[in-house]
DNA sequence: CGTTTACGTAGACTG
DNA sequence: TACGTAAACG
């Protein structure tokens, strides 16, 4: 009778606790869960597909859509295991999702069929090529942007949706003087795009929205065919995406997200944490349920993570617990420099492992890619075996590209992009001579023909192009399996790799690795894609047993370990100097010091070395992270065991400690009205002193109290 | 002579 | 890594 009372009992909400059973169980309609970080997240929505497909929903009709596609699937074999049926459900990214809609409806928006996805590195490609041709760039221009940062401004502008000249004031102000150049850039980058069938990450999503948006049978199609969404890190998606939900659901509703405000790191590429706060306005009636209880980490550590976060712009108030009551306090430490901070976290890790902790149950984090150099360094000397993630991407190397240029003229002969690349492999042949060559082959519609001219292309002559033809022949055979395009590809450019390249050992290796990642794919357009869609990352992360990790911490998202690390806890590398101006860059700089603390599972050291050496500033003294300094005493351990460690700074004085919690006059979350922005929700504090609202109608404001004048509504 | 290639140096985050 | 310049190539 009492439809809560079956739900209670279903087999498939079993394990769970009041409030993932209460997510996991939700019969449909808008649903957001905010889930704290370790709060069991995956196994609540895990459950919640096993739970939707027990209660009779076709698991084919059920969407799971994920940050990578590799957390799709883990969490679909987790669900397999609770329900066999589970195995049918479909998940991927919004990005893989968006291929698939465009490839099979790429003529409703006059696409080429045969669309190639590019990544950041052909962007840029693009953008150079643009700027020669057009000769935006003034010989010896020292300040003109680079087609890298050109190319950051484009993506910006579109993720954010602003206008071109607005991303550029907001981002990058200092390159306003040539808003006409990167105008005239942008303008060619799409024209050239459209040109060739190329298709960047953001045109897959705008793309897919529009096919969604003017296409009402379409919509109405996908909306019908999938009738439960699921949507994981939703505070990490952007405008487009959350529009894009919005029509897959039109027709039902039934759209359940889950994500975390206090771990939204991704706004440098437009996530828009908003999207979160939004989502009960634009779902009215949506059920909000929250995940306060950790189980990943001991009271010690979730003591200074949520003191960490507490400051924090964050609307959603949660204050993690957990039962693993006690543990040890997180330690700080202060070596003089990075080769100390390398020593002692290599000592340590040492340590650990003689102590019998496996070498895959310690991970060190930092900001950027390059902050672990000395560590790695120290521990390949001390033959201490580690993966590092993050930074490094295996499409991006060089190599692998080249490799693939070849592959990617045969699924979209229109690429002239790849054939300038495989073109400027052949000895003799540079940008010109490709450039020509190209140009005659523009107007060939076949790839027989496009083999043809090439031959026959002036300047093209000689051995080497006539192995380039061979390869091409036999590349063009339709009915060879991907798997075996690649290794003639791999046996064509070994010898050239060989050639150009210095290290050539390590990127034969490298390109060792093609093979396997083909293998299983039934045509060429499906694994070229997954090749492109899927972060690399992943891939070596596979296969790697008996090492400890060394990840930045956007990498690190969604991961634990029983023993973390944090390298460079200084202001300057976390937060970067860059952020240290912008406050909501700061923002994103806190929330993501809190993801590093969260990682850690039962041990955590932070590291934060005295001086550090700065290019044309040699050494320099390092502030403690702002975010640790702030910090009440007692959540971390300082020992003084190091000659050149010191204590940690003063506590912050009573008085401005006690401010932040008691002068809160309006809860978070409340509206208030202000005389002249209006009514506006308050969405946290800032320092005890200000206030945060987002205006109905202004947006979002920070406001000293004192001033403020604002009013319960 | 126009191109290609080799080389030295400035510059770097995060996916 | 990428760009600018200079040497080498054809």
């Amino acid at each position: 009778m009492n439809r809560a009372s079956d739900d209670l009992f279903s087999p498939a909400l079993d394990g769970l606790n009041p409030a993932q059973r209460l997510a996991a169980g939700q019969r449909g309609g808008p649903v957001l869960v905010i889930a704290g970080a370790g709060s069991g997240k995956t196994r609540t929505l895990v459950h919640r597909v096993a739970y939707l497909v027990e209660r009779g929903v076709d698991p084919s009709r059920i969407l799971l859509l994920t940050f990578t596609r590799k957390a799709a699937q883990e969490m679909l074999n987790r669900a397999r295991e609770l329900n066999p049926q589970c195995a049918r459900v479909e998940g991927g990214t919004f990005h893989s999702l968006c291929y698939r809609l465009l490839r099979a409806h790429a003529s409703r928006l006059g696409l080429n069929r045969q669309f190639t996805v590019i990544d950041r590195g052909d962007c840029e490609q693009l953008i150079r090529g643009v700027i020669n041709e057009q000769k935006l760039k003034t010989k010896g221009d020292r300040q003109f942007p680079k087609a890298r940062t050109i190319n950051d401004i484009i993506s910006k502008s579109r993720n954010q949706e602003l206008a071109l000249e607005d991303a550029i004031e907001q981002w990058a102000g200092h390159l306003l003087g040539y808003m006409e150049e990167i105008n005239k850039a942008a303008q060619g980058f799409a024209a050239a795009k459209r040109a060739q069938g190329l298709v960047d990450y953001d045109d897959l999503l705008f793309l897919a929205e529009e096919l969604l948006r003017d296409h009402d049978d379409l919509r109405q199609r996908f909306s019908q065919h999938w009738q439960h969404l699921l949507v994981d890190e939703y505070q990490d998606t952007n405008a487009v995406q959350a529009r894009l939900l919005k029509l897959l659901a039109s027709e039902h509703d039934n759209l359940m997200v889950v994500g975390d405000d206090a771990q939204s790191i991704y706004r440098f590429r437009g996530a828009r944490v908003q999207n979160i706060f939004e989502f009960p306005q634009d779902y009215p009636g949506a059920k909000v349920v929250k995940l306060e209880q950790n189980y990943r980490s001991t009271q010690a550590i979730l003591d200074l993570s949520n003191e960490v976060i507490a400051q924090a712009w964050h609307r959603y108030d949660k204050k993690l617990f957990t039962e693993r009551l006690g543990g040890k306090r997180p330690v700080l430490r202060r070596p003089r420099d990075d080769r100390g901070q390398a020593r002692l976290v290599s000592e340590r890790i040492a340590e650990l492992i003689t102590a019998g902790n496996k070498p895959e149950d310690i991970a060190v984090l930092f900001r950027a890619s390059r902050d672990s150099y000395e560590l790695e360094l120290e521990l390949t000397a001390g033959r201490v075996p580690f993966v590092k993630v993050g930074g490094f991407r295996f499409l991006e190397a060089s190599h692998i590209k080249d490799a693939l240029s070849h592959l990617r003229v045969i699924s979209n002969p229109s690429d002239f992009l790849s054939w300038q690349r495989l073109l400027m492999l052949l000895p003799g042949v540079g940008p010109k001579k490709a450039q020509t060559a190209i140009s005659h082959l523009v107007d060939a519609e076949s790839p027989e023909l496009y083999l043809g001219r090439l031959a026959s292309a002036p300047g093209l002559a000689g051995a080497a192009v006539e192995r380039l033809v061979e390869l091409m022949s036999e590349l063009s055979d339709p009915s060879a399996t991907p798997l075996t395009l690649v290794e003639a590809v791999i046996d064509y450019y070994e010898p050239i790799c060989r050639e150009t390249h210095e290290d050539y050992p390590r990127r034969l290796r490298d390109l060792e690795e093609l093979p396997g990642l083909a293998r299983g794919f039934s045509t060429l357009a499906e694994f070229m894609a997954e090749v492109v869609l899927e972060p690399p990352n992943s891939y070596a992360a596979e296969t790697q047993g008996g090492r400890i990790t060394l990840s930045t911490v956007h990498s690190a998202k969604g991961l634990e370990w029983p023993n973390v690390f944090i390298l460079w806890a200084t202001d300057g590398r976390l937060p970067p100097q860059m952020a240290l101006m912008d406050p909501e860059s700061l923002e994103e700089e806190r929330r993501l010091m809190y993801v590093a603390c969260t990682r850690a599972a039962g041990e955590l050291t932070i590291l934060a070395p005295m001086e550090s050496y700065q290019r044309g500033r040699g050494v320099v003294n390092n502030e403690l992270s702002r975010f640790l300094a702030e910090l009440p005493h007692g959540l971390l351990d300082n020992p003084r065991e190091n000659v050149f460690e010191v204590p940690l700074p003063q506590a912050p004085t009573p008085q401005s400690r006690g401010s932040q919690h008691q002068d809160r006059p309006f809860p978070v979350g409340s509206m208030v009205e202000h005389n002249t922005f209006g009514k506006g929700r308050v969405m946290g504090y800032k320092g005890g002193k200000k206030i945060l609202v987002h205006f109905e109608r202004h947006g979002l404001k920070i406001l000293l109290l004192e001033f403020a004048n604002l009013n319960k509504v």
